[in-house]
RNA sequence: GCUGGAGUGGUGGAAUGGUAUACACGUUCGACUCAAAAUCGAAUGCCGCAAGGCUUGAGGGUUCGAGUCCCUCCUCCAGCACCA
């Protein structure tokens, strides 16, 4: 009979323990060991801790006790990304404060997630809206405006109409709706505040490279920067007026060897020149009208390459061909997008399917350039030239620029919401825009605001900030009233962490050389190119400032998949499938939670359904570990010495890895047999040494069982001997002629013929090769032994 | 369409080119019990009474030997996409 079991009986116990003694605290920098820091990304407090917060915090976790153990100094930061529309939203429903809210949000999510167990140095928390977190985001803000990474510009913005706000490109989603609440976005013409991303294309694609990321990862990324090469050609313009106007259209190709079979142009819609050629356009009416169209199409339907190809013809417009001086005519056509390149494409029908689809319809010339071979013929001088070598002495020959261009688009930050940090601006009476100097930061959100969304930002009905802004500034200065995209708070919160007392700066440089940059980071899939990147820019934004030490903030990291209800559709309130954890804990333990979440699968990629049956699996072999002090014996079989050693090599390596599926399973398989066979107080020990990181309560309870007075959170994690895991017989598998057709038990290092005798004193394996002639043995000790008898 | 990844029992999944289906769930049978739950033991890829044969999405190939490597194709997942 199994012995007591209560979960709810020393896993609060411990718990209160380890936050009392402060074991997890990561303290000062220790320069006899080694660092090691491991991110996990920030919660936003919504106030209840889900199923997929156990994942991404609680498997992790196995990684951190892992390290620890083997004598690294860990630092495993937990904080809150606080600021953000679920805030402002319960605010107006409820007409409570949104600061009030989250902070009480925040008080119970930490309780909640205190009961996971995890080793969280908890000294070294934040919150996003904390003002002295705040202030910090804002002075850099400012910094980026001085040094005009930030700025603010005219453009297309998007619009959520349901939000009530803009937001950036990789919060639109790939159907063309809003990434958090799923409205369809607006394009709207506005000014807005937005960071140069695009500036640091090129150093985001290649730092990619010294890092040790998935490239499934990287390769996102780089395709959302999207960079290609080509050239910049200007085609000149003439028009019946004047023959002779000094006016050119820029192009972008990527194939400027194709340039002598250009046989029109092709001009975005909304592309500037249209309208300043109005008076030269005859036929001005039809051209006005196709652009208005353009103009209400959404980005959906725009997008959709499956139509047929519009456009009309700039009747009177005529471009040259800077190649060979011919005359080829301009087309407006919403197949050529206004953001993209230069807004304006030459068209070779020859090499290109939508301008072949395009010829098609307006029954233009089609002019084949390039054989078969990738040599450019029709081409002049050219002629017999690679593609590749053209795409230059082409690009030369008629004054082009070989550039290169990018998918991605600038950060626009500006949010009419108010749940956010404030813009750290304010305008003289002239309008001029000026940076909030540092001694009136953090500039804060003001209180006397209604949130209504109504278009306008909230802060503008703020009487106390129009006050503030004048007192400070003189009067008839007026107050930015917008606020920051929540992705910028957490686009530098790991670099806070690890000084997060800094009343001077937002992380000295000695606590940035001695903890970053972070050596491991876990998250969700979804922030590949959204905060991933956001943080990667920002990083490097203040590294050209010369304000931080390193210029790439995450070393390595591991995407994980999403928990998925019992039905294996995404959890959701209205599936009815949603699995509440702190439920589960209560049934079963954290412990159990933990394991049946890390044994599930691999923890990198993959989504998995969550299974109560399986949750049964792991509290069984908990329970069976609780018991296994009853199995202690004085004898010691080599046997379970050997399968103890190989189990310690297992179980680490599959933890560097992240395959604690694996890693359990191995510790299961270890504990079948010693049931059975028994084991040393000693093997004991190690058995929970090994089990600590997966199930920290029952192990901290069953090592003070056996007499320890420490934790076994502090104790050494342990180590394999490779001479005590080798094994004294294997069996191997006996192929005939490549099939399998029976095994045998032999030294794992027996020569050829004692294995071949073993075989024929094998009466089925005998029998099999009797009266054959052995034509060739293939024989890998302590593998395979594979007889060719050519029968 | 392009890029990256994946297709293995009833289910989640395991396999440095070397005994495919570990481990767990589930199912069946048995023990214990008045009974049930829990627990323990046995069986469990498929076809077949058996001998035996077949099996990692499909088809080829390389190899003594292929889930694993190569080629062609199919399906699914993720990212990108009228991107010039």
């Amino acid at each position: 009979m199994h012995k007591r079991f209560d979960h709810k009986e020393f896993e609060g116990k411990w718990q209160k323990e380890w936050k009392e003694t402060g074991l997890y605290d990561a303290g000062t920098r220790d320069q006899n060991k080694d660092k090691e820091y491991v991110l996990v990304e920030l919660p936003y407090p919504s106030g209840n801790l889900h199923i997929g917060h156990w994942y991404a915090f609680a498997v992790p976790d196995i990684y951190v006790r892992f390290r620890r153990m083997q004598g690294k100094q860990v630092v495993y930061p937990m904080g809150f990304d606080a600021f953000g529309l679920p805030a402002e939203n319960a605010a107006i429903k409820r007409s409570i404060n949104p600061r009030e809210w989250t902070e009480s949000n925040i008080e119970y999510m930490r309780t909640q997630l205190e009961s996971m167990g995890n080793a969280f140095s908890w000294d070294k928390t934040t919150s996003t809206i904390d003002p002295a977190y705040y202030k910090w985001t804002q002075w850099m803000f400012g910094e980026f405006f001085k040094n005009d990474i930030a700025y603010r510009g005219e453009g297309v913005v998007n619009w959520c109409p349901h939000d009530h706000t803009v937001i950036a490109n990789e919060q639109v989603l790939a159907d063309g709706t809003c990434e958090r609440c799923g409205t369809a976005i607006e394009k709207r013409e506005m000014p807005q505040w937005k960071l140069r991303i695009t500036n640091y294309a090129d150093k985001l694609i290649d730092g990619l490279d010294g890092l040790d990321w998935p490239e499934h990862i990287k390769e996102a990324q780089r395709q959302w920067i999207g960079r290609s090469k080509g050239a910049e050609i200007d085609f000149k313009i003439t028009t019946p007026q004047n023959t002779n106007v000094n006016i050119s259209i820029k192009v972008f190709t990527t194939r400027p060897d194709t340039l002598f079979g250009v046989t029109y142009l092709v001009l975005a819609p909304e592309h500037s020149l249209v309208a300043e050629l109005q008076t030269q356009i005859k036929n001005w009416d039809d051209v006005a009208a196709y652009v208005q169209a353009a103009k209400q199409k959404d980005d959906i339907e725009r997008g959709d390459n499956t139509k047929e190809k519009t456009g009309v013809k700039l009747e009177g417009i005529t471009a040259i061909n800077p190649a060979n001086g011919e005359e080829i005519p301009v087309y407006i056509a919403d197949y050529v997008l206004g953001g993209y390149g230069t807004g304006a494409i030459m068209a070779v029908p020859a090499h290109d399917e939508r301008d072949a689809a395009f010829a098609d319809k307006f029954n233009l010339p089609v002019v084949s350039v390039i054989t078969e071979t990738a040599v450019l013929k029709n081409s002049a001088e050219f002629d017999g030239m690679s593609s590749e070598e053209a795409k230059i002495a082409i690009t030369q020959k008629v004054g082009g620029q070989m550039t290169n261009t990018y998918r991605l688009r600038d950060w626009s930050i500006g949010r009419q919401r108010y749940w956010g940090v404030p813009i750290p601006i304010v305008y003289d009476p002239e309008g001029k825009a000026h940076v909030i100097p540092k001694e009136h930061l953090p500039w804060t959100l003001p209180e006397d605001v209604d949130f209504t969304p109504t278009g306008e930002p909230p802060l503008a009905k703020s009487v106390e900030l129009k006050e503030r802004t004048e007192r400070i500034f003189g009067a008839g200065w007026t107050p930015e009233l917008e606020t920051m995209d929540t992705f910028v708070d957490s686009a530098w919160y790991f670099m806070r962490y690890m000084d997060n007392q800094n009343a001077e700066t937002f992380a000295s440089l000695e606590s940035q050389k001695e903890w970053l940059p972070v050596d491991m980071y876990f998250g969700g899939a979804e922030h590949t190119t959204m905060h991933l990147l956001y943080s990667r820019f920002w990083q490097k934004a203040l590294h050209t400032l010369g304000l931080v030490v390193h210029d790439e903030p995450y070393l390595r990291r591991a995407n994980h998949g999403m928990i998925l209800g019992p039905d294996g559709n995404k959890m959701s309130k209205s599936k009815g499938n949603v699995v509440d954890p702190d439920e589960q804990v209560k049934l079963v333990g954290a412990d159990t939670v933990k394991m049946y979440l890390a044994f599930m699968g691999p923890y990198e990629n993959s989504s998995y359904p969550w299974d109560p049956g399986g949750v049964t699996g792991l509290r069984r072999f908990l329970e069976r570990v609780n018991g296994l002090d009853s199995h202690i014996t004085d004898s010691k079989p080599t046997e379970t010495t050997s399968l103890l050693h190989k189990t310690i090599k297992k179980v680490s390596d599959d933890i560097a890895e992240f395959k604690f599926n694996t890693a359990i399973s191995a510790m299961m398989i270890l504990m079948n047999h010693v049931e059975k066979s028994g084991l040393t107080h000693d093997s004991y020990l190690t058995f929970l040494r090994l089990l600590a990181p997966f199930a920290p309560h029952l192990t901290e309870e069953l090592w003070h069982q056996a007499g320890n007075k420490t934790s076994i959170h502090s104790a050494d994690f342990p180590i394999s001997n490779p001479e005590l895991a080798k094994d004294d017989s294997v069996t191997i598998g006996i192929q005939i002629n490549g099939k399998m057709r029976g095994t045998i038990t032999i030294s794992p290092t027996a020569s050829e013929s004692d294995a071949m005798s073993a075989v024929a004193s094998t009466p089925e394996l005998a029998e099999r090769i009797s009266g054959a002639e052995i034509k060739k043995i293939i024989y890998v000790p302590g593998r395979i032994l594979n007889i060719i008898s050519g029968i």
